[in-house]
DNA sequence: CAGAATATGTCAACATGGCTGACCTAAATG
DNA sequence: CATTTAGGTCAGCCATGTTGACATATTCTG
């Protein structure tokens, strides 16, 4: 029954692909980004209320533990929010312990953010939740379903930046551990 | 440039996915939904910061305007937030002459939604712009694409309610004007 | 018809997580 | 030594989510 839904609809937006450069608003994604994105939230954010966390906790724990001795610039690049939003989390972060912050070797007057041995387990939890979802979904799909997701995901990035997202998860994912 | 990253990063994710049910974070997807996310709302954010308007009259606008006649409790169920949180910024779309109500004509009860031209309008205006970025997405991917990116934001929604979705998608794409 | 359920609105209070602006320290750098 | 950089902090504001308690009009049901 879902099924006819979704083959109608493919065949209805194919049609309207063929006329001029159809400016018409491609309303099946806008709206499909909305819901997935809300549901694929949701389950991170039932696991955080339990620690008195938000998303605001969240995004900064994940991106520690993925980049260990990351800078406070950095994460503030990437979450594109301002120090004082971030210092507000970040504080209760690290005051219950699940972040800790180093002095730059080279550069003192840095403070290297790394995540905690119980930072790393809890963001790996809410990862695995997402996990779940995702790779739930893509076996529904079938092969060929992650790299085409990937590959969509990825042009929706802005141009700018684009390079620096894929620099910054490549890297992560080679990383996996090995620093003190 | 970025390519080789994708690459390099496509041959990694894909050799993990040989053993077991690799129980590893699908670390990619997760964070490239973040940054496609983030970008795909930014741009609406800017043109309804000169309307004194933020993402919550984004989101019921745009619903509003795809169904039109639409009921107070359909637009809470979709949006998944409260009467009262709905209300805040639903006065200000009426007071300000975006959106309408009209009593059900069955059910004197109902307050039935609708865009005003000007609402209209503004809602075209909003989805114009993320389908620029979606347009030019799919481009640069190729044929195909659609239909992929659809079917994973699909399955990526919760299996519950993702008839509903459907449905409100096909139904609202059948619809395109046509009520008193 | 009386009572229950439904659709909607509203008041009050509170939490989260954005923002601006101002200002401070310590360290690096020219 | 002067400036820049990395980071922190205080104070206050705004947008948007939440609970809980009620109020009103209308419809449905026994």
């Amino acid at each position: 029954m879902a099924d006819l839904n979704v083959t109608a609809l493919a065949r209805r937006t194919a049609a309207t692909n063929d006329p001029a450069p159809a400016d018409q608003p491609i309303w099946d994604l806008i709206e499909l980004l909305f819901f997935a994105y809300r549901d694929f939230v949701s389950d991170p954010d039932g696991a955080l209320s339990r620690f008195k966390f938000g998303r605001a906790h969240h995004r900064v724990l994940h991106f520690v533990n993925r980049n260990p001795g990351m800078m406070v610039a950095d994460l503030l690049d990437i979450l594109k929010i301002t120090k004082q939003s971030l210092g507000r989390v970040l504080k209760q972060l690290i005051d219950q312990g699940y972040v800790v912050q180093k002095e730059g070797e080279n550069d003192r007057r840095q403070r290297l953010l790394f995540a905690t041995a119980k930072g790393e387990a809890l963001a790996l939890k809410l990862a695995g939740l997402q996990t779940e979802r995702i790779a739930r979904a893509l076996s529904e799909i079938g092969p060929g379903a992650h790299d085409a997701a990937r590959r969509f995901l990825i042009a929706m990035i802005d141009a700018e930046g684009r390079d620096e997202v894929m620099t910054l998860i490549a890297r992560a994912d080679g990383l996996r551990k090995g620093q003190s």
